[in-house]
DNA sequence: TTGTAAGCGTTATCAA
DNA sequence: TTGATAACGCTTACAA
């Protein structure tokens, strides 16, 4: 391994100087620092990062913490972290499991954006107190190192609570997803709080897990209880493929006999018959926007919690209600 | 930040001990060592990771390259490199995008997995010449330092292609893969092969670009063509997907007017109507061998290059040609 | 069994 | 403008 040391020797210069010339330092004279250069490209120099990240305490390397790599959701949300990191400098890795936590302590990381309800609120606070840098996409948590970067699950799930029940639907399916996370949870609360508001209308909520295997399971029972058209809203999409690919094998249609509705836009329902009903959000900019948060904190800037705005997507799978009369 | 410099103080005893105890060495009694121990537990020491990899020169870091964080067949081969890696008390990254390149001749990763055709070869091989350890899954490259982990496309192809044979099919088409892609080369090659064995089997190659919009389009070109029922192989599943969505709009039906058959068997595809036929390989365990590839190679051992065997899965998406008499 | 000290490859301070 | 040198936090050969 060719280290500054060895480009000073036939350089005839000083390891120092060396250093100030690949950094383009203005100290040194052009001459010398392209003499330097030159020597350093022929030596096929590469810099050590460790030695780097050892003296200069930083990585220029953001974190990012998943549950598993499976999930349509993060394609788009890591390429938009990844574009607004790479533009300002930094790299972005992906990292999984408990194992991977020490990377954030161990500072082989500059900074860490967490999107794992497996990664404990505890564990990341108390990595903060040691002063690392994160931003939570996936829970609140409130501490000067920790950013919040939420959805407005509120606003989504009253914007597609409300369409169901302007479209007359009197009888309501909510699946949730897991009992722990904060995303379901939110979104129950928005639509007991709009469904609350109104009278003659019955809803069921159905405990799923934001998995394909919870929306099978909710088709089930629903298929089940089947006497007239009902209405379902599904807490994220991938549930409500799970559904729809259950309900096909039955008489029953999307859209005519059960009204569905899911959340997250993922890109797989574009290839549902009939075309899933939706919130949408752009993954791309709530990826970039907890980037730029993370690099924010890092360089010491105070930073406010940020939202993403979500808007609703029509759909033929909610048809109108047939009108009864009460 | 407390180092070992802050336990050795405190404890009264010199940072070398502190070192072995902290590393288990039996150099050091039981007494001093949970002594210490108790010390940097209590300090919430926590051990750098730049200082550990700059005197060890190894980090217990594995980085896989990818093209980008969408893409279906990631979730399951990640998985179960993760898992191998983790086993073997390695971490796994995920990285994407040229700026990562530098992260294996800086050495902030012991060795990387390449599933990227963006990377160049010649790249890898001026990497490996410098003595660092890679596992390609995307192209074939002879070096010491390199090893493959190559699905057996050839199989895969001659499957498939023979499945539409012995059904009676008597024109395909064929969507490729972009020209660069070594999956589709290989793919291309052996169905070539096989149908050149036969007579009286009309073949159409297509190119495509192993994405949902190639498959559009040739399905776009497949519809105006089509006089009578034909077979369609595509190279990969997701254009199968694509090629699926654009037929629906039309009065041509999977597996009756058009006989489809996929590569990959994506998750994707097991909501399609009718069930896509295509060729399946275990993803977790092809990621598991790179992985176990990987670590030998950076241990020093010698390692043959490895194959991921297929199998034909069969579905409603391919029929039985209507029998003609020429 | 424990301590001393060198060294990993950088950056950065201070002198020259 | 350049050079000597300390320091970053750790591991490890060698000495005590």
């Amino acid at each position: 391994m060719v280290s500054i040391k060895d480009i000073a020797k036939k350089a005839g210069v000083s390891i120092s100087t060396v250093s100030y010339a690949l950094n383009g330092s203005s100290k040194v004279t052009d001459e010398t620092s392209s003499r330097i250069l030159a020597i350093a490209q022929e030596m096929n120099y590469i810099p050590n990062a460790a030695a780097r990240t050892l003296k200069k305490r930083e990585t220029k390397i953001l974190g990012v913490f998943l549950t598993d790599f499976k999930g349509d959701v993060y394609g788009d949300l890591l390429d938009g972290m990844k574009e607004l990191a790479n533009a300002q400098g930094y790299d972005l890795i992906v990292c999984s499991g408990k194992q991977s936590h020490r990377m954030l302590p161990e500072r082989a990381i500059d900074g860490a954006i967490i999107l794992d309800q497996a990664f404990a609120s505890e564990e990341l606070l108390e990595y903060a107190d040691r002063n690392h840098k994160i931003v939570v996409l996936d829970r609140e948590l409130k501490h000067k190192n920790i950013n919040q970067v939420l959805l407005d699950n509120k606003a989504g799930a009253t914007l597609a609570t409300e369409y169901l029940l302007d479209r007359g639907h009197k009888k309501i399916y909510i699946v949730s997803g897991p009992s722990g996370s904060f995303d379901s949870n939110q979104r129950m609360k928005a639509v007991k709080q709009t469904l609350d508001r109104v009278d003659h209308v019955e809803w069921i909520e159905i405990e799923g897990d934001f998995k394909k295997s919870g929306g099978e399971k909710a088709a089930e029972r629903i298929i089940k209880e089947y006497k007239e058209p009902v209405a379902v809203f599904c807490l994220n999409d991938e549930m409500a493929v799970g559904l729809c690919n259950r309900v096909t094998d039955t008489g029953l249609a999307i859209g005519e006999h059960i009204h569905l509705i899911g959340f997250d836009n993922i890109e797989l329902t574009r290839y549902l018959q009939p075309r899933l009903a939706t919130i949408d959000y752009s993954k791309r900019k709530w990826g970039a926007l907890a980037a730029e948060q993370l690099i924010k904190l890092i360089a010491g800037e105070t930073v406010e919690n940020e939202r993403i705005y979500v808007t609703l997507v029509e759909g033929e799978s909610v048809g109108h209600a047939t009108k009864k009369v009460y």
